[in-house]
DNA sequence: CTAGGGTTAG
């Protein structure tokens, strides 16, 4: 009898079909069937006998089947049934379907499953925290906790691993620690998942050290939490940390998986490292992997920021399937190298592959900014508005100021931002005050630098661009009314630090760098690069300096900087290279921009620096960023 | 029936 009721409930579902036009299809994993259309009404059970009689074990089969399937439609036709017939349930069956809306993306019926339950257990609790993290519904995931607690239920491994993500933004660290001190007592703080859980929170709300801490404690490690101690290093920007863990965990035989490589390529482009990149690379390529996307994406951006185009478009060509990340990744990196029509052309062909998003338009126009590509820039972002129909971004606006401000036109891009829907952000500010020192508009930079200075009176680059635009038209005392309230500010710049890998030796450099083990060698040849140089013409922007110090020590100040450190190490010793590649952590100084330029001539070398915000191509005393960056 | 790590942008 079960059994042919439950054919008859499955025949009649197999006729359910899904409309083509039915747009829940993107949120479900590709190897799932979609869900059945909502033009199914419950009238489907209308036409099961109503004398079927089902019993538990076949609700619980179907609903188990709705579950793996993310049929919700098809649930919702049982949990009717289960409704219409009276079937009283036991705590057991009602935490399936509560599971099934749950994973079928239906908090709302998953809510009232819960409400209607007289009884809870803690799988009932434990599967409605997670429909809320995985909702994103940080706030009301964590609620759950104490009430139910306060119905005297206590929470289990699964309960602590599911609400722990939801720690995130200002007070995450508080309920973060709450929940570890719940561990502890209860004796789940070294389970695996719970363990690689709290080290994740702990990495993610900033506490790099206790997340160690977490790692350290823990009596086994797998490769979640391995990897989640390499990902926590690299999204914390210690990406030294990052390698350092991974090549000991990989000496002590540790097991990689795609997610893995994944966390540890963030931390290589970070660094910039091409040669340690390629090596993991061959290890990706000889772990004979699945191809995944999030991979291959890694791989593209790694190579990107690294400085090798050449190599991301490879993967990128080479993608059995591309997403609209792998898209967005390769044209971000052609942008950042200011090959502009490499970006136009790219983003004219991937529409036949994806749909491009928000993100592909700010990569797009800030290639666009950076290749000085104006007007297709201004016609890409009407398009945008226009034919795509995107609400822009405030960043959408920033790179239309850059854009403006780049070609010069300064009062269409303050128009911009006077009629768009968002405050301006201190960045966007910040690019209208390159365009006023590019184009010397120094009225409206002044007015500009000024509200800088309101809204971060703590960044003291603000008040060496104020300063320098005061110096710029001679106005002495105003320069020296900046300085003053700067130097009782106490202000500190984030130290400068300039990295070089010369055979496969990374070297680090930070401003006014006296540690390196060759730094009578680096300052002799910063000596004479300095020479060489100004004999060709050479001369030091001593405004780059805001320290009140007579020029000699300016001078000196300025030749201290970390890229100039870099780059005179480059240039020693006997070997010929015709290029270096450099990385800044901050924007390069126009004083160094311009000594890379008399460097590329008279040395004939070719040097390519990334800095904070994009890759400087310089060679043959010229630069591809054209002077705006 | 409930659980952990991941890619672009700022």
């Amino acid at each position: 009898m079960h059994r042919r009721s439950q054919f008859i409930l499955r025949r009649h579902l197999s006729h359910l079909h899904f409309h083509s036009g039915e747009s829940a299809s993107h949120t479900f994993p590709r190897s799932i069937p979609p869900p059945c259309s909502t033009a199914i009404s419950f009238r489907v059970c209308d036409s099961i006998p109503p004398m079927a009689t089902f019993g538990l074990a076949d609700y619980d089969d179907l609903l188990r089947g709705c579950t793996r399937r993310r049929a919700i439609k098809e649930g919702r036709v049982v949990h009717a049934h289960m409704i219409k017939s009276h079937f009283v349930t036991s705590v057991r069956l009602a935490n399936r379907l509560l599971v099934m809306y749950v994973k079928g993306g239906s908090l709302e019926d998953a809510r009232q499953v819960l409400d209607g339950m007289s009884q809870r257990d803690v799988i009932s609790w434990t599967a409605m925290m997670s429909g809320y993290s995985q909702h994103g519904r940080s706030f009301e995931a964590l609620e759950q906790l104490p009430r139910m607690l306060r119905t005297g239920i206590l929470p289990n491994e699964y309960t602590l691993a599911t609400v722990l993500p939801s720690c995130t933004g200002h007070s995450g660290q508080d309920h973060g620690r709450q929940i570890h001190s719940l561990a502890v007592k209860s004796n789940f703080d070294s389970h695996m998942f719970v363990g690689s859980s709290l080290l994740d929170m702990y990495s993610k709300v900033g506490e790099i050290k206790d997340a160690r801490r977490v790692f350290n404690m823990l009596p086994h490690r797998d490769v979640v939490s391995c990897t989640a101690i390499i990902s926590g290093y690299a999204q914390s920007g210690l990406d030294e940390e990052a390698l350092e863990v991974f090549q000991q965990l990989q000496r002590e035989g540790m097991e990689c998986n795609y997610v893995t490589f994944v966390s540890l390529l963030t931390a290589i482009a970070g660094l910039a490292a091409l040669d340690f990149g390629r090596q993991v690379h061959g290890l990706v390529i000889r772990s004979e992997l699945l191809f995944y996307v999030v991979l291959d994406n890694s791989l593209i951006d790694m190579y990107s920021k690294c400085g090798s185009l050449k190599h991301s478009r490879r993967v990128f060509d080479n993608m059995p399937e591309r997403s609209v990340i792998s898209w967005n990744t390769m044209l971000m990196g052609y942008g950042k190298h200011g090959l502009g029509r490499e970006v136009v052309q790219l983003f004219k062909s991937m529409f036949r592959e994806v749909k491009p998003n928000g993100v592909t338009f700010l990569a797009v126009l800030s290639g666009c900014s950076h290749g000085g590509l104006i007007d297709e820039g201004l016609d890409i972002f009407g398009y945008m508005v226009s034919d795509q129909r995107l609400k822009p971004e405030i960043g959408h606006y920033g790179c239309v100021v850059d854009l403006l401000g780049r070609a010069g036109r300064i009062e269409e891009a303050l128009d911009v931002i006077k009629n768009m829907p968002y405050e301006p952000t201190s960045a966007l500010w910040n690019s209208l005050l390159g365009a006023c020192r590019l184009h010397a508009k120094i009225s409206i930079g002044e007015v500009v630098a000024r509200k800088l200075l309101d809204m971060e009176p703590d960044n003291a680059s603000n008040y060496v661009i104020l300063s320098n635009i005061y110096a710029a038209s001679g106005r002495w005392q105003d320069v020296a009314r900046v300085r003053e309230s700067m130097k009782l500010k106490k202000l500190t710049k984030e130290p400068g630090r300039s990295s070089i890998q010369l055979d496969k030796v990374m070297h680090i450099f930070f401003s006014s760098d006296r540690s390196h083990p060759q730094r009578k060698e680096i300052f002799d040849k910063i000596t004479e690069v300095c020479e060489r140089i100004k004999a060709a013409g050479y001369v030091p922007d001593l405004s780059c300096v805001l320290h009140d110090v007579d020029d000699e020590q300016k001078e000196s100040i300025l030749l201290g900087h970390s890229e100039k450190l870099a780059i005179a190490f480059g240039l020693m010793g006997n070997a010929c290279r015709e290029s270096i590649r450099i990385t800044k952590n901050l924007r390069i100084c126009i004083d160094c921009h311009n000594f890379a330029k008399y460097v590329s001539n008279v040395y004939q070398m070719e040097i390519s620096l990334r800095d904070s915000s994009r890759f400087h191509l310089v060679a043959g005393g010229t630069c591809s960023c054209g002077d705006y960056w």
